[in-house]
DNA sequence: ACCTCATATGAACACTTGTTCATATAAATA
DNA sequence: TATTTATATGAACAAGTGTTCATATGAGGT
């Protein structure tokens, strides 16, 4: 902890292996893709089902159900059925920390 | 606030332009490769020159070169001169954070 | 001033990724 | 049960990415 140049922690940060690493890595890279972030956004205010969702981001009902396969696959969002249509929500709010200090960091 | 489903926040997130989203996407593409991760994670504890970067990852010097540019033109690490060497340190301990919570989110 | 050597850069390559188009799937409702 | 329709999937394509190899650059030390 003496020797750790950027301060206090909240998760210890030595000792984090290669593998562990490359986790972190592959879940920054599900937020590495604008229509995956823009799909995030717009469910933290409302659930929503997949045609919603294509509607509000101006994009065709493939691509972003090729993009929510992606994200049910990380257990980043989850889905339940109402009638006919699917609706989407998060899985939990960890994302919602997440990019918060991402924003933090951009605005800044 | 009231709809917000995920709970408090520190920085409002409704109302996040699609330029500042995309912006978000960026950030995260540079955490999105494995070898920038182990890069950032090994500067965590203490600043190295590039030569001592590629051997701690066992990687050649050219694709170290490579990646700290990006992480340079990102404005995430700083580099100073030491007689032949340029050692790299991290630009400040946002990441630090953002690690974290990544982190907190695999392990969960 | 001239080497030396650490770092940076460019081209080439294989690999990955996101979208579109066309179509399959499967649950709901008549 | 047959039909409808929302969603999922697969193939194809263009665009982007990370590494290697070879080499350029440029500041340091003599």
């Amino acid at each position: 902890m003496a020797d750790n140049k950027v301060g206090k922690t909240v998760k210890e940060m030595d000792y984090v292996s290669d593998e562990e690493l490359a986790d972190l890595a592959d879940l920054f890279k599900i937020f590495s893709d604008s229509t995956r972030v823009r799909i995030i956004h717009s469910l933290f205010k409302n659930e929503m089902n997949v045609q919603e969702i294509a509607d509000t981001l101006g994009m065709q009902q493939s691509a972003i159900s090729h993009q929510l396969r992606i994200l049910r696959q990380s257990n980043l969002v989850k889905t339940k059925r109402n009638g006919k249509t699917i609706i989407y929500k998060l899985a939990d709010d960890h994302v919602y920390t997440i990019f918060e200090q991402g924003l933090e960091h951009i605005t800044e």
